[in-house]
Parts: structure tokens; sequence; C-alpha cells
DNA sequence: CTGTTAGCGCCTTCAA
DNA sequence: TTGAAGGCGCTAACAG
């Protein structure tokens, strides 16, 4: 119920009759005579002992912990990554730390500062804005950490990086290939880290497949709201398609569509960005672009992992393909292949 | 990019010419003279100085670091606890580390038993299943701890819970109110917490709203996808009003029903349990029971500090009331009256 | 193979 | 008000 008085090293090798470097040998695994280990671990389990975290961190330098930096915790965007994050630390034999930034740069870099304390040995950061200030916390920062993200070439640091544009491509190029010509484009705030790449993608894409006849337009936020209230600017130039920066925009444009009686995907296609948990849930399914960030936490993780453990090795950059997620919202009935 | 030698306190107490104590001293605001305290926040910034936490935490016996074990971090259900805990953990200067049961029990167990290393000072945990080795090992715990969920009440545990059979009588009352008569109810795992508890709420409803008329089904999970395995066994009663167990089993139900061509509210009134992030998002809206996951999460992280305070008060129990969020699914225009 | 000992970096009596 | 010194619990030389 309430912590007591927790037993030491000294107590379990008192008890063992033998000396505390023992005792510390036998629980690390380190040579010691059969007799010794079965003394100590007799005296371990009579008194219930567990080595302390605190002291063992203190004295060999390292905690154990990562911290994982998201903007929002509760945002279905970054999910996926919590989940693979989590799991390949956990799998590491570390612990998690989850801190959020609140959507606040200067809390974020609160964040990074605050980790000279040492009280983890490093850190996966998904910036929402990779502005200069988050740069510099990186750079003064002492300890190993990833980015989750685009930083500019010269800074050395890790990073994993979605291929936004390609997704944003594969997307366009799904929708002409299913006889959509009519194509708006429904972007997020642009000075944003999503924003901008995705809204280079679509200019691309405009270009290449549509001769830029592709319409723009730039919501508020990346958020349902956001998505519901652009919606009727969007659909009063009555597209066939709409692409939108990421799901929650999608769905708010797929309700406006739906109380406004235009059937998708007969009368309007309609594609995300992120593939979250939702996409499959809401009816019709919503064909997304999948920006693999699962497989990104993972690197991410794995990154960060392997300069702890070579603090030399050179700054690594990992690229993840986006892949295409075909649901109803964007094709009659069949469904098309999918990645 | 990497960790190099930290200055430590003697460092600083050697630049600004004083004891380690004296910088010790300033540092935590204890009595010391004006100029002693500039000489030390001198020394301080010139040097970069941060104290460590794991030295610090050591000494004093804390780590200000705070555990929320969940049994996935990627599902909807928790973002609202895992919000609401992160703010008030984080406002009390504390860090929130998280940690997934992945659904196991041994998985919660090992959690909880990690604990006694000390590397955190208390523990917020939502099991899957309130089981007999899950109190065991929060009995044997050292550590203060709070149990989201309805531990038995021989129990002396700090425990927040939520009213779930109260939930689902609003929204069976709902329902009647707007006219539905032939209401099937959709449960999962009735071996799961949340289980036993909605299907105690469904059959109390049930025999004093509907004379028992109500059709009970149970799905092999809390998921979408086995919404939809049930769905078509539900929906062939014709029902006019499908209640379901959780928002997700709400959205299978709901992708078979768009499927078939029944009208969601005027064919068929879909309401869910835990008013999810989600419930706002697809089309129609999903009317649902909002069990206060946010309050139960803020909640839960008070009890924690307050029993961190004085690990000496009783044991307390906090029940939070449910609400019911009216969406389209279960009415054809106007908006109910929330809460 | 085992025991002794010196810290890891910090806080906190205890004297001065 | 300030300084000296002793640990918090553990690991890692270094002897034996």
């Amino acid at each position: 119920m309430t912590l007591s008085a927790r037993p030491t090293l000294s107590q379990v090798a008192d008890l063992a009759g033998v000396s505390v470097a023992s005792v510390s040998r036998v629980l690390n695994g380190l040579p010691a005579s059969p007799e010794m280990t079965t003394r100590v671990r007799a005296a371990v389990d009579s008194l219930g002992y567990t080595p302390d975290a605190r002291a063992r961190s203190l004295k060999v330098g390292r905690t154990e912990q990562l911290v994982l930096v998201v903007p929002d915790v509760g945002n279905p965007v970054y999910t996926g990554l919590m989940r693979a994050v989590a799991a390949v630390v956990k799998d590491a034999g570390y612990r998690l730390l989850l801190s959020t930034g609140n959507s606040e740069v200067a809390e974020e870099i609160a964040i990074l500062d605050g980790l000279s304390s040492g009280y983890a040995d490093g850190v996966i950061i998904s910036p929402l804005r990779m502005t200069e200030p988050i740069l510099d916390a990186l750079q003064r920062l002492r300890h190993p950490a990833v980015v989750i993200g685009t930083p500019p070439a010269a800074v050395p640091v890790d990073a994993v990086q979605a291929d936004s544009a390609a997704g944003v491509e594969l997307a366009m190029q799904h929708l002409v290939n299913t006889g959509r010509h009519r194509i708006a484009f429904v972007n997020g705030p642009v000075d944003t880290v999503p924003g901008v790449a995705r809204q280079r993608g679509f200019d691309r894409a405009d270009t290449r497949l549509l001769a830029g006849a592709g319409r723009r337009h730039a919501a508020a936020a990346f958020t349902v709201d956001a998505g519901r209230e652009i919606a009727g600017r969007v659909l009063d130039d009555r597209p066939d398609a709409v692409l939108c920066a990421n799901d929650l925009l999608a769905f708010g444009v797929m309700r406006v569509a739906h109380s406004r009686g235009i059937r998708v995907p007969d009368d309007l296609a309609v594609v995300g960005i992120d593939d979250t948990d939702l996409a499959a849930v809401v009816s019709p399914g919503l064909t997304s672009v999948n920006l693999g960030s699962g497989e990104r936490g993972a690197a991410a993780a794995r990154l960060l992992l392997a300069r702890i453990a070579d603090p030399e090795r050179p700054a690594e950059r990992v690229v993840v393909d986006p892949w295409l997620t075909v649901r109803e919202s964007s094709t009659p009935a069949r469904q098309e292949g999918v990645r």
C-alpha cells in the first residue's frame, strides 16, 4: 500500500554471509561459484530483494529510459508511432517516457533542455514544426536524439522521414487512374512540417497529371472541424475528388458531403493521408495514403538504440516509402491493389 | 550529438570558490546571502550546470516519475485517459512513464512488480481484467497505486470507477424516449471489466424499460471487426435500435448496416459507449455514452498525488457519473439535451 | 573465485 | 550564513 523500507544489497550480503560484491556479481551474472550463487539467491528470495534502479543508474550512468515527444498524445495520427516506439523500446529493455509538447514549440524545447538532467538516455521527437529554436535545442542537446521529420540536410542528426510528396503523388495517380480529373486538394496550415511537404507533393503531381488544373485549399488546422469548415468552399466547385492532407480533414469533408447528399464515392471520391485506424472504421472506409508511421517509429527507436550503442557513428537518415490503402471512398466496389 | 562530461556540483563550487553545500542551498532555495547567491548563479550559468536527476533521486528517495499502465497505447478508448493523466501529472511536476501491458495480464503484473526497483514513485493502472493475480500484485506492491476500474470492495486500494450500468441505462432511456422499442444489445466478452458491468446495466434497464424484451449478443472482442462479424445476426432480427457496449462495436455495426442499405438513424438507431474522439468523426455522428474517461484519468492522477503526499490516508474510491452525447445516429435531426 | 574499497553526484545533518 | 563530512545503494577496480 505504501512504501516501506526496501532491503538493500548489504542486507542480502549479511544474510548470505558474503560480501556485497559477491551479491552484485551473482545478480549481474558474473563468474561465481555454484555454492555462492545458491546462497545469494536464497537470501535474495527470502528478503524479496530487488535492486534499486536509482542507485544503479547513478553508478552505471544509464537510466534505461528513453523519451518520446509528440505534439498530442491523443491524436490518432500519432498512435501508430507510439505503439511502434513503445514495442521496440520495451524489447530492448528500456522504459518509455511519454512527453507531450501540447503542440507548443516552447514546451518541446523545454523537454529537450530538461533532458540535460539525465533522467533518460535518449529522445525521439516528432516536432510539429521544424523551426530554428527546435533545431538549436537539438544541437545543444548532450544526449542521443532522433528526429521524426525532415531537418535541414546541414544539421547532423539522426532522422526518420516520410516521403509525403511521393505519397501525395500515389494518391493523385490513383484518382486519375479511376477516372477523376476535377481534383481538389485540402491542405492544413502550410507552416507545419506535414503542410509544406504535402503541398509540394500536390504541386508536382498536379503539374504532371492535371496540367495544373487542381484546386488548392488551406484549412486552419489538421482537424475534423477545420475540414468541415472549409468543405463548403471546396464542394462548391463541384470536384469529382478531394484529396485531403490528413485523414481528419477528410472526415470533415465527408461529413459535409454526407449532409449535402453528395454520395461517396459515386459522386465524389475522397482520399486522406496517414491511414489512421479511423480510416478503416468510418463508412464508407476511407482510402488513405499510409506514410508508414509505424515503420518510422520502429526505425526511429532502432536508430536511437544504435546511437546509444555507438555515439560516434555518423548521423543517419532513414526514408520510409509510402503506400496507398484503397478503401470504398475512392472506388465503387472493387478493391485495387494495395501497397 | 553525444553525451560528454556534464559539469557537477563540485565543479560549480570550485568555480564559485564556495562549498558544494552552498551551491546546493542556493539551487534549492535555502537561506543564503545575496552575494553567495549571485556568485553561485554566475558559476552555474557559465558552466551550463544542470543538477543530475539520477543522483538527486537516489539521495532524496523520489524519482518524480509516475507510471500509467494501459492495455493498448493505440486504442482510442484510452486516449482520453492518457491525455488527462499526462496533463495532471505534468502540472504536478512529475514525468510520465507509459507502459503497455499489451492486453496481457502477465505483462501487467510484470510491470507492477518491476516497480519495486523504485524507478517511479507511483502507478496508475487500468487493467483489462480485474483478476486475482492483478489484485495480488497490487497488494504486494510497496508503492502508491491507483486502479482505474472496480476492484472488490474488500481490497483497500485507491480506485476510480465509471458507472457503466448507469451509462447503459441512460442510453436505453434515450432510445425509448425517441420511440425505439426493438432494442438489441451488442456486448463484448463478458469476462472483462467493461463486459460484466455493461451487461448488468443492460439487464437492469431491459427489465425496467422493455419488460425483458431486449435481445443480447456477445461479440468476440471490443473491436470494429468483431462488430462487423456479429452485425449480421443482430440485424436479422430487424431491431429499430442497437446499443453497443463500445464505440468500436458500434462502428462495425454501422458499416454493415450501411452496406445493407439500412439507413441510420431513420431505419435503425445506433448508440455506442465511451464517446471516443471517433464518435464525432464518423457520418452520421455516433450517439455515445461518455463514461468520463478524461475525468477518471484526472481523478486517478490526483488520487495518486494525494497518496504520495500522505501515504497514511485511507483508501478512497471515486465514482464518475456518465452522460450521454447525442449525435445523429439516434435522432433524425434535432439535438437532444446533452449531459 | 571472493572481499575490500572507492566513488557515481547529490543532499543534509552537524559544527563553526 | 557557511563548510566539512557522511552516506543514499550500487558497481568496478584492485587485491588476496
